[in-house]
DNA sequence: CGTCGTCTTGAAAGGTTTCAAACGGCGTGG
DNA sequence: CCACGCCGTTTGAAACCTTTCAAGACGACG
């Protein structure tokens, strides 16, 4: 919980939300309030206190987050992941196991949501909410039924359109700041075959990633 | 949309309503209500026209029904699996695709939540709604990090927790009304592969499944 | 300059899929 | 009643994909 807030850093936001719903300059202006008290996270930190607090959401300021849940034998699946723009709604009384952790892969900025949001605003959160719902079921589909090949591609297209709606990619190319080990808790696979699989995709020209900037080739 | 509501079948719902929060008369009185009128839906059938129809949810009387996502090349994955006793949100204004098509696997019998239900009613429905999302977690890390015969024990425990909350299944046997070749769409496996997994729980101990019964052994 | 984390590659082992065939139960029609 | 066909289950063998174990290269950083 820290000053520091750049008002730059709720554009993704913005975009992001717009994309889903208008929103009004009121809407706009209640976000801007809230964006003035920023909650900091370091690599490698946990966000829990925040549901604990609160239960308004969250939203992503700066640097990238991934719900994460750890088995025994140091298995370890990423659930999902948050990118700037994006909202964290906490699940509220859940075991903690089942819900899976939330931690920040860099340092992490984030504030809350109003805790009075209009209709407007209301329905955009919401339907938020949705679309974490159908990133699980994309992730679902990707673990049960596609290859490694078929998951690496599938997920960086998920990057790609998600970071392009929050204003954060060019057309084909973004920046990807995590490391290939991580990719691999995300796809099910393991580190060694997740670079072996990028090497075939870079090999076959539908992908690059060098100096952690990712470019897909046209489909 | 028939009549022929037997009472008795709205007890798994009430069972598994009643498990996460205390019911009082009147939200019993309510759900028995409408428990009147019934929705048919026979094998294979989907369950589409209900979440145009109605934004209410729907629970699960009889019969058991899946969350579907249907890719090229015939590829299918189950999302999710709902079993008597559920509560069935549908995702709105969604892209049915993404959301996944409801299936019936076998012939089904449904009936709409109460259209104003009490504080404690919502309650309930909401934690089912966060329970929906647990399941869906519990998948990803069951087709990301467990091997063939660990999802197939994983989720055999899943299916008996959630039966024996519902009173439907005793200790450590019950009724599993699907084919193989659903039970792999389900595990992110081939049918082949399933059938070889469950020789290999049954000849190491782990679980029978004859006759359509399931057995688990102690564990 | 050494150390650490990350990336890269090889070879062998292991798990899963694919293709093919056969078996069993069960309902239908001859 | 029996034969047939269909659907779901079971098994084998080979191909394929992914993991495991091991080692080396590279770059960042103290």
């Amino acid at each position: 919980m820290k000053q520091g807030a750049n008002p730059a850093d709720l554009q993704p936001a913005i975009n992001r939300l717009s994309a889903l719903i208008a929103l009004g300059d009121g809407d706009v202006e209640s976000l801007r309030a809230t964006s003035n008290q920023v909650f900091a996270l370091s690599a490698g930190q946990e966000l829990i206190k925040l549901s604990q607090v609160t239960s308004r959401s969250a939203i992503v300021l700066k640097g990238w987050l991934a719900r994460v849940r750890q088995g025994r034998q140091g298995k370890r699946q990423i659930l999902d992941i948050y990118v700037p723009g994006d909202i964290i709604t906490p699940t509220p009384r859940v075991d903690p196991y089942v819900a899976g952790a939330i931690v920040a892969l860099q340092d992490v900025a984030l504030c809350l949501t109003p805790a009075s949001p209009g209709d407007t605003l209301r329905d955009a959160f919401q339907l938020c909410r949705q679309m974490d719902e159908g990133r699980l079921l994309r992730q679902i589909y990707r673990l049960g039924r596609m290859t490694a090949s078929e998951r690496m591609y599938d997920w960086m297209i998920e990057i790609r359109d998600r970071l392009r709606i929050a204003g954060l990619a060019a057309d084909n190319e973004f920046k990807l700041p995590v490391t290939q080990d991580l990719v691999a808790d995300i796809l099910g696979l393991t580190a060694v075959h997740t670079n072996r699989t990028l090497k075939d995709l870079r090999l076959s020209g539908k992908l690059t990633w060098r100096m952690g900037k990712v470019r897909i080739a046209a489909e």
